[in-house]
DNA sequence: CGGGACGCCTGTGAGC
DNA sequence: TGCTCACAGGCGTCCC
């Protein structure tokens, strides 16, 4: 589910609320997809800074005087999900397995397949965190990232662009929906090799990626079953993809039938005629 | 080293 | 109705 545009909103909707908030307790659940890394007691007394994002990843800093600096780093898997509950929030459900407990209310993660995680490090450069992050591409928002440096860094690589997107190593941030519509948008065959993309196809499809997650971005990200941000608000941009989840219906451009191809072991939707090898 | 398959989990919907 | 199978927003790890 969470793809860049749907963990910024969720950074986005507990950044205010948890600022300044101060750790009382964190319960577990089911164990995620790695340990926690840190006895949850000795987070209690921290206080939480300002949230950053890298890729899909959720930093939290939580601060603590006289103690070793740290945070949590969180990723939202396939189907991760938070909330911020009020006093005296619902006992957890099944698929409850990290409340963070707090004075401005319980920041819960709900992840049915659980291959999200929350782990403990002293910071975002040093391990665990660092090693986690460690091979992600730049940001696609990165006045660095130009549509020059994106023209060299896919002519590195051989495999599919569709591909080469979800690695995440050239550029992070676009997951299956949204690889698949900046892709449409850029009128670029999913199978076409990154190697093969000029100079200008390369720009057409920086610019096609930022105004794809720019616009999932405003639209509170996509909700295909459940997702929300920490207040419960779903996402809008679903309606609006051109080709995902849309095979065998018409292009919303030409009305040729969309088709789902299998690539890397994940669905992929494209026009085969607006976009070209 | 790059690239692709696998495995981690649970839920849902389609088809028989 | 009930079963089985394919598939679902991600990504670290393993093998070729």
């Amino acid at each position: 589910m969470p793809e860049l545009p749907e963990v910024e909103v969720v950074r986005r909707s507990i950044d205010v609320p948890l600022r300044g908030a101060r750790v009382l307790a964190l319960r577990l659940g089911k164990p995620l997809r790695w340990p926690l890394g840190c006895a949850p007691a000795d987070l209690a007394g921290r206080v939480g800074g300002p949230g950053q994002r890298r890729g899909k990843y959720l930093w939290m800093p939580l601060a603590a005087d006289g103690r070793e600096p740290g945070g949590l780093l969180w990723h939202l898997g396939m189907s991760g999900s938070l909330a911020l509950l009020g006093a005296g929030p619902a006992p957890p459900g099944p698929h409850d397995h990290l409340d963070l407990v707090t004075d401005r209310g319980t920041l819960r993660l709900h992840d049915p397949r659980r291959f999200g995680a929350v782990v403990f490090s002293r910071g975002l450069d040093v391990a665990p965190a660092a090693a986690l992050l460690a091979r992600l591409g730049p940001e696609p928002f990165d006045p660095a990232l130009t549509p020059l440096a994106l023209h060299a860094a896919l002519r590195r690589r051989r495999a599919a662009v569709k591909s080469v997107l979800l690695a995440g190593d050239v550029v992070v941030g676009a997951g299956n929906i949204y690889a698949c519509e900046a892709l449409f948008a850029a009128g670029i065959h999913p199978a076409l090799r990154a190697d093969r993309i000029s100079r200008p196809r390369a720009a057409r499809l920086l610019a096609a990626l930022r105004a794809t997650l720019g616009r999932a971005l405003e639209l509170g990200g996509s909700t295909l079953r459940d997702f929300s941000d920490a207040h419960g608000a779903a996402g809008a941009y679903q309606a609006q993809a051109a080709v995902y989840g849309r095979a065998g219906q018409p292009c919303l451009r030409c009305g040729a039938a969309v088709r789902r191809i299998v690539q890397g072991q994940r669905s992929t939707f494209f026009c085969p005629a607006c976009q070209k090898r």
